[in-house]
DNA sequence: GTCGTGACTAGCC
DNA sequence: CGGCTAGCCACGA
């Protein structure tokens, strides 16, 4: 598949679990550019699956939630309806809801 | 073809 | 512990 590395990043999102979370760096790694989480965080920004691709459950290596296009509290809500919580635009127990490789 | 920007990460002071 | 700098990749102008 002539994937661009754009359409890369949607993929492995959409394959986040529901109730699972993953990194830039994950994602990143994911498509084989473990040094593009960069590049991860702009594709994302301009993804044309908005909705179907669940970006809000991308946040940062650090746990923090980062910056959304429709506004970061939206995401967060969201994270909390899949039984994600969240304190202070940072993720409780994120290592928890990590996704596995 | 070059420059600048962005939802990042890791390292250094 | 906190803030800043450099490196990374892709895309738009």
């Amino acid at each position: 598949m002539a994937q661009s590395f754009s359409e890369s990043v949607w993929v492995a999102t959409k394959k986040i679990p529901r109730g699972h979370l993953a990194t830039y760096q994950q994602i990143a790694r994911m498509i084989h550019r473990p040094r593009a989480a960069r590049a991860v965080g702009n594709a994302l920004n301009k993804n044309p699956y908005a909705p179907l691709v669940p970006c809000h459950r991308v946040v940062r290596s650090n746990g923090t939630v980062g910056g959304f296009a429709s506004g970061t509290k939206n995401k967060v809500a969201l994270l909390k309806k899949e039984g994600i919580l969240i304190k202070a635009g940072r993720v409780v127990n994120l290592k928890e809801y990590l996704i596995k490789l």
